[in-house]
DNA sequence: ATGAAAGCGCTAACAG
DNA sequence: CTGTTAGCGCTTTCAT
């Protein structure tokens, strides 16, 4: 029985238990150099009979590399970021970076210290959500000299390299899509947006939009926590009461969307004929709800791929000169918005 | 303007920069030993004007002290498993620890490759999700001498402690709930799971409660992939088709649950009279449906306070002996289960 | 209150 | 193909 509070094991346990020198030790496990096939299988299995776990920590400080991947993203519950994340990793199990994640909540302070830690460990490179940070964040990922891929926004100017939609256009590009239909009275439901940038250049942008053509918003109203499918019922109720006159609600995430769907459905609007309706995000989790909420893809899987592909790229030292990379996402229609 | 690919800065840097001796700056930047203010300040200021980072690497090396804890859960889509991460991280944050999560997708070679990447970074502790594991797995975590602590199950013998609910006795209870209100025909829909031990274990402990009772499973269906409201609907929607005489579903999760729940619903059952329906995981989500679906609360946050916890009194070497903390999960009648 | 010396466990670079 | 020698950037330990 081995006791439980040992020293873990160093190369030098598996050398000496080997009588191998320590550097082809080395060379054996980490699959470099020649080894003589004898010498190789004498090593890999008095390695596996201790049960030898390499320190990364002694090899990274030594080879002045890691194959950290530092993932920086606002929030693990909004069911948008595990996608990009899963993403992400895809790619990078086909190469021997990791990812590591770090979570903000939509915190700039936070993010500040997430970065702090994060960098400390020296990474090789850092995929991050968002355009907007703080000037001390902003320093750090400039110093670091490593590969920075800002992800899900394009309104803005890089650090590095961007990945990711404009969600002023998006704003703008479902306005016109509701305006075409044919619908005039336009309410809004969404959450505070004070730190959630992107949601709130999806607002500026439909609200311009709208704007343009001579149309202001007849009703909105703002959340924050709870359980989302239960707000936007509430809301939903509580605008319709407020402003039964509205023939168009557009919501800033799906959930909320789906909440609103239920309760109109259950309240006996004919839908999208009296009312419209439509969300944003394209969840694949709402699929199998009475009629498909008329969405707007954000491209998540999308950008979580390009951003990990151009990641290492430029670890490869093959980067494009390209900063910016916009993808361009599609309304899908569902059963709540009028097409001809 | 500073160019990009600079090399780090050092704590030699900062030492230079500052008159001061290396040493001298490394206590003033850890907090540690007396240091006069004057320098101090003069330390501190010099640090940041510069943007020093430092390498956690090199000092974890030098103090043979990492301050991470490996948290390896199956899935991040779960939205179970983001619950019990954040709860977590809520006690880590008063620390100073900090969680790195893995990711297995319920394999168990998945687990190794991950739990050996984690452990050759030397992490502080594991939390690590369930108790099934392979030899090798086992061996690692024993070997690597560091608190573990299993969580979300407490059936079996866990490597150190254990910190979640018997799944066991969480199907037999519900079962002796459903049989109590008088349902005989009782349908079951979950995942595939030949590698999710505990849907399995609930499933046993919940076909045993029956047995016991004289009752049998009179239908059942498995699935995979796929959005799982969909499925819920899809399964039911060929459940209630195939064997009309159902009059209770119990679904292992409350996500298909919900999908079953608005089929019901729109093919006009009456419920909970007619046929009931019980979930589980009592997803706040799902808060927002017509009806509240009946569940059973899977003590996620406490799962994650009281292992985190654990992890940080075994660290302060004040750990109790008590190896199994077994919470005992309620059910919630909600709108879909018959109650006197 | 501050500094000097000696590693932590590994790998780069160079010999043989 | 294998071994030797120097560090990587920090912290521990011991002086002062």
């Amino acid at each position: 029985m081995t006791s439980e509070h040992n020293r873990p094991l160093t190369l030098r346990d598996v050398s000496e238990a080997s009588g191998v020198s320590e550097m082809t030790v080395s060379r054996v496990l980490r699959n470099r150099g020649d080894v003589s096939a004898a010498t190789r299988e004498k090593v890999l299995a008095t390695a596996k009979q201790l049960g030898y776990v390499p320190n990364k920590i002694a090899g990274a400080l030594a080879s002045q590399r890691v194959n950290l991947v530092a993932v920086i993203i606002p929030s693990l519950s909004n069911m948008v970021f595990p996608e990009v994340l899963s993403a992400i990793s895809a790619v990078l199990e086909e190469t021997d970076l990791q990812p590591v994640v770090g979570v903000t909540d939509y915190m700039p302070e936070k993010e500040e210290r997430v970065l702090f830690e994060m960098l400390s460990w020296r990474p090789s490179g850092v995929i991050i959500a968002g355009l907007e940070r703080s000037d001390a964040s902003r320093a750090m990922l400039k110093a670091s000299g490593i590969p920075v891929i800002e992800i899900m926004d394009t309104d803005g100017i890089p650090i590095d390299a961007a990945v990711g939609i404009s969600h002023r256009r998006a704003g703008r590009q479902i306005a016109k899509a509701i305006l075409k239909q044919g619908y005039e009275n336009i309410g809004f439901m969404g959450t505070k947006m004070p730190l959630d940038h992107r949601a709130r250049k999806r607002f500026e942008g439909f609200t311009e939009e709208l704007a343009r053509n001579g149309v202001e918003i007849m009703d909105q109203e703002f959340y924050s926590g709870g359980s989302a499918l239960a707000k936007g019922r509430e809301m939903t109720k509580a605008m319709m009461e407020r402003s039964p006159d509205l023939d168009f609600l557009y919501y800033s995430n799906d959930m909320i969307g789906a909440g609103g769907l239920l309760w109109l459905m259950e309240a006996g609007y004919d839908i999208p004929g009296r009312i419209g309706l439509a969300g944003f995000n394209g969840v694949e989790l709402l699929q199998g709800l009475p009629r498909q909420l008329a969405t707007m893809d954000a491209c998540r899987r999308d950008i979580g791929t390009r951003a990990a592909q151009i990641l290492v790229e430029r670890l490869d030292g093959g980067g494009t000169e390209e900063r910016v990379f916009e993808m361009t996402p599609t309304i899908s229609f569902g059963d709540t918005l009028k097409r001809y």
